[in-house]
DNA sequence: CGTCCGTTTGAGCTTAATCAACGGACGTGG
DNA sequence: CCACGTCCGTTGATTAAGCTCAAACGGACG
């Protein structure tokens, strides 16, 4: 990479030299790693790189609760980066129903392919979310030429896959109490970075119809499965905010320890 | 790439150069693609490349039916080609039952981390399989150096996430019927690498205690089920062979057309 | 010839879906 | 300000799907 070295932006403005990228990489936050680095965000290491990338994006945008996520019309598949708030990658069945199958927080990438008739998959705002954007052919070239972000990626990519498999796996198995209990405890540990502690009032943007369509239960089932686990003081759900009373009863119910989970986030 | 360019060999054998790689580039199969080319295989077009991989994967070995792949003990994690036969990825789950995350055949490759208390995947053998591998440090390597490699990898994963997210959506919701169908139909699909049909008699190693850990079904009733679908005429399994009497009946049950199958396979 | 494994079938039970009604929160419009 | 509709959560009664336990059968293989 040598100071003559031509980036590309978005939006066809006239491309950038590296000393406009470095100058840029120090105004724009990371767009890759915002929040959470899993892995160390390797492109802090390369200020071209990093503004590369933040240049590569489209400008962030607010998504306004329950509002799908949609591009103007675009033959090119995305990928997307919540920046904050929370969304849904969900399928939407046949037969009206729709099943969320990864929640995404700040930091986290999602890669939607281009409409096609073969899946009808879509990305929701579950409470207001602002995401940025790069197209999927733009995606490639930022592959090719950031050996680093392309190894960033790589690591994403099978980490999504892993924790995908995890979910398989859980989906199969168990009682209604179980999978709730598996996903509150999921999703609290991946909204507070760390174990919930019992005085923890954790605010999450999901209802109980979310926890149905994440579970594969019904809306009616979710609310009886809380209630018992509310009355067996396991934890509670009141609005947006949950109380995680028993940590370690919960971590048995869902069959995942607590160094399994910080290990998924 | 130049000529003097140095490929360290499997097994701490004396590095080739270039034109000894291409040498053997013309005498071993293409352990990367060796079947089934989703995408087509980058690395046929460098004769380097090509033999590099070739170079760096472990001796090919068979697996008995049933057995467990298992390196010497091995502190780094693998990534396994399937060169013959069928493999389950597998998840064995506290309460002693397995749970089937994957079906790979010929051509499909899996990555396994090194075994860590927090899960107990493993890869079995469903019939005689020929598998080899390489490390996950030399793997990575190979992505650093070959980036016709890296691209193909990366689409392999990814398609690997987009699969275990159609499957997750259909985990959840429909009946027995609907999962075993479904299994069926695409295994079917994948073994023949086109759409079944009616005087099609297929062979897979699988047996419907397979069937119940890959759809989170009791074997008792897959053979229930199995039954219900052979007097319908829908579809008929027979020890290892299986026919699919009406495949459009199959695919409406599945809910997987036929075109959007030939897409996943 | 006996054993083991996979499969089949039956009976009873548990879980979660379905259908239905109701209350509260919230927003809208009169 | 109140009437209204809508969405979400709750609760009850009923139904259906799949699990568990149990027994028996058949083929493969020693």
């Amino acid at each position: 990479m040598d100071g003559t070295q031509v980036i590309e932006r978005a939006d066809g403005a006239a491309p950038w030299n590296r000393s406009q990228a470095e100058d840029a990489s120090q105004r724009h936050p990371c767009s890759i790693c915002p929040v959470r680095s899993r892995v160390p965000c390797g492109l802090a290491r390369d200020a071209a790189a990093f503004a590369a990338l933040e240049i590569a994006r489209s400008t962030p945008r607010w998504i306004a609760s329950g509002q799908q996520i949609r591009e103007p019309v675009d033959l090119d598949g995305r990928v997307y980066t919540v920046l904050q708030g929370w969304v849904a990658l969900q399928e939407d069945l046949v037969d009206g129903r729709t099943m969320i199958l990864r929640f995404a927080t700040a930091g986290d990438m999602l890669t939607i392919e281009p409409a096609t008739l073969h899946s009808a998959r879509s990305v929701v705002a579950l409470g207001p979310a602002l995401i940025c954007s790069f197209t999927q052919t733009r995606h490639r070239r930022l592959l090719a030429e950031w050996p680093e972000f392309a190894e960033q990626w790589h690591s994403r990519v099978e980490h999504d896959l892993q924790l995908a498999y995890a979910h398989l796996a859980e989906m199969a198995v168990g009682s209604a109490r179980r999978h709730v209990a598996a996903l509150i405890w999921e999703l609290a540990f991946r909204s507070l970075r760390r174990a919930p502690r019992p005085s923890d009032r954790i605010h999450m943007p999901i209802s109980q119809i979310h926890i149905g369509a994440a579970t594969g239960l019904t809306a009616v089932h979710v609310s009886r499965t809380l209630s018992g686990l509310r009355d067996e003081g396991l934890l509670e759900m009141r609005g947006h905010v949950i109380s995680i009373h028993d940590p370690a009863a919960v971590a048995r119910l869902s069959g995942v320890p607590e160094e399994v989970m910080a290990h998924w986030c």
